[in-house]
DNA sequence: AAACATTTGTCCGTATGTATA
DNA sequence: ATATACATACGGACAAATGTT
């Protein structure tokens, strides 16, 4: 496996920023589960670095939501709750069809290029029914969207509840469906179009429908 | 002015977080001005305390953008840039207009009468053209309707684009038009009717009018 | 109740990297 | 280009607080 070198990062890498990483995937992946304690010993001679850059990366997380940290009694995991989709979808679609809104006039034919191979290659991987793939092309998607609408407050935010979304699904394993597909042609074209107010809805909508199809997975 | 007792929080009170508040506050009232270096020695010595939870405030500044990081280089506080505020406002609008739409289901008689009550208040500030007073009461109207949806990712996100918008207001002291007082109203009945679109559509007009005034205030 | 074990919070010295002369 | 000054990043020891025996 080809060691995933930060060519992006011309600034120094420093300890804190190699064990945020490190640890934040750990509690999406479920490697530390739910609830579990964090010693910063621990993690300290697992990371092979000292206490400090732990510490750091702990306060950082529980900014995130992902740690909770009693002073002086301990620092644990945060519980994953299925029932926390419904609070964090919500504001996910709402910056989500915002982000789509102030992309339009920022629209070049190179993005729209983009977003249509980028969908085409999530039709296929849902056809393919290969959701890993297809659950990380979808980010991706909206990824592009986000980041043309260029705005640093909403793409930090989205950021955040995106973590905590794939925490989610990491620890249910949700299925995109191909109703997905559709919407995401409906939105290039509106977008296209200029069309703020209907793109905006059915982009919610998008997001939305993950809600119901995140219960209805919980009573299979 | 009665102080604001934080009887939420029985956990004790450390170093870090008092030296978080009281950076925070300069960073917002201009004592520490935009652009300023940061001198983690300097702000030991004049907290009185020691350069760790100092580092760790400022580590949870930047990821709120008030300050900026340059790993082995500086610390110094973000420049305020007045077009900032046509980046903070619509995903802030958004926030505060989806918090309108969850709140209707939850809404008591009393949050009712608090909103009526309060927006009473707010018309008193304006009417006497107490604009500083006016901003803080605005600010609880809308705080009282993000409190009523109760979702723990919006409340903090609006905690944190509020702070950068207060920033803005202190220094460059926007007045709030009578319109404000109307639309309040009109958001009240909306959310007393469960007219859900339509309170969601006031609401977002209601902030981003705010971008307007704004502009106009920089060319006076 | 008091002393202990554990964990976190804080302090400060040192190393490393950056900018300037 | 080298050296010097300086700021930050990191490390490890100590102090304070909590829960337990």
């Amino acid at each position: 496996m080809p060691v995933p070198n930060d060519h992006a990062k011309p600034i120094r890498k420093t300890a804190k920023e190699s064990a945020f990483i490190q640890i934040q995937q750990w509690i999406i992946d479920g490697t530390l589960l739910p609830g579990e304690k964090l010693n910063d010993i621990e993690l300290a001679k697992a990371l092979g670095v000292s206490r400090t850059p732990i510490r750091e990366s702990l306060q950082l997380l529980e900014v995130q939501g992902f740690v909770e940290m009693f002073p002086g009694k301990a620092t644990q995991v945060t519980a994953v709750e299925k029932e926390s989709i419904t609070e964090l979808l919500p504001p996910l679609a709402a910056l989500q069809a915002l982000s789509a809104e102030l992309a339009i006039p920022l629209l070049s034919d190179e993005t729209i290029s983009l977003l249509e191979s980028t969908n085409k290659r999530f039709s296929e991987a849902v056809h393919a029914q290969d959701y890993f793939s297809a659950i990380k092309i979808d980010e991706e998607f909206h990824q592009i969207i986000v980041d043309t609408a260029n705005n640093p407050y909403i793409i930090s935010m989205i950021a955040s509840l995106q973590a905590h979304v794939s925490r989610l699904f990491f620890h249910n394993s949700i299925v995109l469906t191909q109703q997905s597909i559709k919407e995401h042609d409906q939105i290039i074209d509106l977008m296209k179009e200029g069309n703020t107010a209907t793109v905006s809805s059915v982009m919610r909508d998008n997001w939305l429908r993950a809600i119901d199809e995140f219960n209805n997975l919980q009573s299979e």
